[in-house]
DNA sequence: CATAATTCCTACCATTTTGGTACACTATAA
DNA sequence: TTATAGTGTACCAAAATGGTAGGAATTATG
């Protein structure tokens, strides 16, 4: 039950993007150094938000990466699923198939209640919410 | 994201013997064909159910297991964080020293916010009420 | 007392996932 | 023209997953 490194760096990632925006397209070099993560590894992330069009990429020097939307209109539940895959606790939440037992599985309501918990806070984050959070982190630090 | 076999096979064998209960030791092969799970595998995963002290074993011939206790004593919870280890969705979850970028780390807050729903449902269903469940669907099928 | 039924314990194994590294190629700004 | 930076593919080690297999210990029952 845990998120990959894989989802979580995404995360990292989107929201390296959305604070560091200035127009100017941001390389994966920078985003590894300031979040200390193999700039090799984030190549093959930031990829899977290209193909998604979550991102922009711009190739050549100077080139880099921007976010193609404003940071309000990315959840952290589709950032997430995008690279996890389903965020379903059980296999049979997105496949029916999955498994012939529904009909007599009690615990099907437990996957389901887990499910719905998890929907609940994923889709009703968005990268501006933590923005604010960064912002606020930061002003604290200061103070 | 996802609860493994282990975790999913030991919440179906707790709710068979409470559902099987009638005093007598129930073997694993019973629980087995009955939930139709490899019975080796099983053996496996109720073996730490026993470590634990979640069940009580009767060795030898007419031997098997029973619930220690009664079962609304046992919620959904207990039984998936023994076999499946900690449902924090993130390792920092547990352990701070996993990461020591919390201070600045605005991703922090959501898995938090996982953390808490996820325990908010595991926390607060017990093996009686999926017995309830369980009951209300095999009469809803007999109807 | 012999036997069958069970739990208990350990070892083993194939497959998949995780978390990367490495390298060559393509595009572009300066 | 050269350095910078994305693109694509291949490769790899370690761990987790989901079991299988075999045998020893224990006990009810005939």
């Amino acid at each position: 039950m845990k998120i990959s490194t894989k989802g979580r760096y995404a995360l990292r990632l989107m929201l390296d993007l959305a604070m560091n925006n200035t127009g100017a397209p941001i390389s994966v070099k920078d985003i590894a150094l300031r979040q200390d993560i193999s700039d090799k590894y984030l190549e093959q992330i930031i990829s899977i938000l290209n193909k998604a069009g979550f991102v922009r990429s711009i190739r050549g020097a100077q080139g880099g990466y921007v976010l193609r939307d404003t940071p309000n209109k990315y959840t952290v539940g589709m950032i997430l699923r995008l690279t996890e895959g389903s965020l379903a606790p059980v296999a049979c939440i997105d496949d029916m198939d999955a498994c012939d037992r529904e009909s007599q599985c009690a615990t099907y309501v437990v996957w389901k209640k887990l499910n719905d918990a998890i929907n609940g806070v994923v889709d009703n984050i968005t990268l501006e919410d933590l923005m604010v959070i960064q912002n606020d982190m930061s002003n604290n630090y200061v103070i």
